[in-house]
RNA sequence: GGUCCGUUGGUCUAGUGGUUAGGACACCGCUCUUUCACAGCGGCAGCACGGGUUCGAGUCCCGUACGGACUACCA
């Protein structure tokens, strides 16, 4: 039977990094084993619905280079691949279970089901949907449960658990899970709105797309085994399960936006590269070799093998995915890097094109963090400094700086060829001759240059810039000394 | 409270009975050097605890502690 697995996540308007990590490992397991990958949306919560979500969604896992076979956007025989359209399957598999006396029909209140929670917290110390004692079709019988509906009554259709059974089964990650049904509630299966709750959806759902593996977040795992108690109510064979350990707050607690960013969108505006973020996502919790860090999608779709996958959460290390984006920002290519960067550089009202925007990226990139800090960082490769940093005028520029540096000066302005290599050579043969340090001469024309004490090296640096604008820095900075 | 799950340096991990417990991030130091970076080299630091099983346990079993998830007509 070939692999066929999804990404199920309801539409909160932004993909969470965890998020992300489930489609990929979902992805990656799907093309390691030549299955395909579905995309399904789980929007059976009317009261949380959020405009475009689902194109947002598509978007970020996009850019992450995610790619569904399967999804709403692109249907195939297993349809329709949003929730809220499959509500007659739903219905139809609910009639079903009730009729072969697997569910039943309830009418509490909410209010009443909060009292009984509250009784039973205090009088037993806890415990699920009290079936019993409820206005339910057990208490109520057959006859008044279908007048009640009849006559309009709000209902919702809840699973009767078997009350001394156990429920038992193997998750890929975990091992064997065992659950006594005595601690499974009766789980509401049709809500009073005529909609699936997620356990009945995703359940049927599963099973009509044939999905054959499961791979999900950890917070999935104690509802496991109500789900397997409704595959065999179905008579269906339940899908192989891998439940994936969360991501962390520095705190260890689940990961959430209270501590920080958590939509993938955040991180990509902020600069970091998807590839980056989908490398250093990939790695909490599963690393393939153990020996390295960085791989490539098509590298981790060989090597991955989701019974490595840890058991214990991950925490969401802002460092190391800074380090991991900076891996890649060493390697982007620099036509990418200019590309994206034409925009900000044609708003900053540079007029420069592309190729110079690739050239000081490429002499620039060790000293970034993002593509975008090129503006700030070698901000001199695009206008004349206005501020010559403080400490290193006062460390490099003495009183007698201007008198050595003069007749270099000439010689630059005089220079056959610009280019760094000769420029390097005429600077070794004027320190040589004068019997100065290099950064005696150097560290003064940088600072003339770029009005700054970080930057690439000097002489790559005045190829770029060229020889006419160097020479009207200088004299512009000499000049203002007098 | 109950159920389930987890626990290798500060963080991410390799490790499936015999290793001086390996790698990476961060941190510290050194080297390189025209600045800042990069790079290279070195250092700090770990098997939660207690019992078993075994000739031998990070690895297997039990317990304890700690942590987390779940406990909705949300997913």
């Amino acid at each position: 039977m070939s692999v066929r697995v999804r990404f199920a996540p309801s539409p909160t308007g932004y993909l969470h990094v965890g998020g992300l990590r489930t489609a990929l490992y979902n992805y990656l397991f799907a093309r390691r084993h030549g299955g395909v990958c579905i995309l399904r949306l789980e929007d059976t919560d009317r009261t949380r619905l959020v405009e475009g979500a689902m194109e947002k969604l598509i978007e970020s896992l996009a850019a992450c280079g995610i790619e569904f076979d399967e999804s709403p956007l692109k249907p195939g025989n297993h349809g329709p691949y949003i929730q809220s359209e499959r509500l007659d399957l739903y219905k139809t598999h609910a009639e079903k279970l009730h009729q072969s006396g697997k569910a039943y029909f309830a009418f509490d209140t909410a209010e009443e089901l909060q009292a009984m929670r509250e009784r039973r917290q205090e009088q037993e110390g806890g415990g699920g949907y009290d079936r019993k004692k409820m206005r339910n079709e057990i208490t109520l019988g057959a006859e008044a449960t279908q007048k009640l509906i009849a006559d309009g009554a709000d209902h919702v259709l809840r699973l009767l658990v078997p009350e001394n059974d156990t429920v038992e089964f193997e998750d890929v990650v975990r091992g064997r899970i065992s659950v006594r049904s005595g601690d499974i509630d009766d789980q509401v299966l049709l809500k009073s709105d005529g909609f699936p709750t997620y356990h009945l959806a995703n359940v049927v759902d599963d099973h009509l797309m044939e999905i054959t593996h499961i791979i999900r977040g950890e917070e999935w795992l104690p509802s496991t085994a109500k789900h397997i108690l409704l595959y065999d109510a179905f008579g269906w064979e339940a899908p192989r399960m891998a439940h994936l350990p969360l991501l962390l707050n520095p705190d260890r607690s689940k990961l959430s936006k209270r501590q920080g960013d958590v939509a993938v969108e955040d991180y990509l505006s902020k600069g970091y590269l998807p590839e980056a973020l989908v490398n250093f996502v990939a790695l909490l919790g599963y690393n393939p070799t153990g020996d390295r860090e960085v791989y490539s999608m098509q590298e981790m779709i060989d090597l991955f093998d989701l019974s490595k996958v840890n058991k214990a959460g991950a925490v969401f290390d802002l460092q190391k995915l800074d380090w991991m984006n900076f891996e890649y920002l060493k390697n982007l290519d620099p036509q990418r890097a200019a590309r994206e960067l034409m925009p900000a550089v044609r708003a900053a009202g540079y007029d420069v094109d592309a190729d110079y925007v690739a050239r000081c990226f490429a002499l620039l990139r060790e000293r970034l963090r993002f593509t975008a800090d090129l503006l700030t960082v070698g901000d001199y490769m695009f206008a004349d400094p206005r501020e010559f940093e403080e400490k290193f005028r006062k460390k490099h520029w003495k009183d007698n700086t201007a008198e050595l540096v003069q007749p270099f000066v000439e010689q630059l302005r005089r220079a056959e060829t610009f280019d760094h290599e000769s420029l390097h050579k005429l600077a070794e043969a004027y320190t040589a001759e004068h019997e100065i340090g290099f950064g005696k001469l150097m560290n003064p024309i940088r600072l003339m240059l770029t009005g700054k004490g970080a930057g690439a090296g000097m002489f790559e640096t005045m190829e770029l810039l060229g020889r006419d604008t160097c020479m009207r820095r200088i004299d512009a900075f000499l000049g203002s000394l007098a």
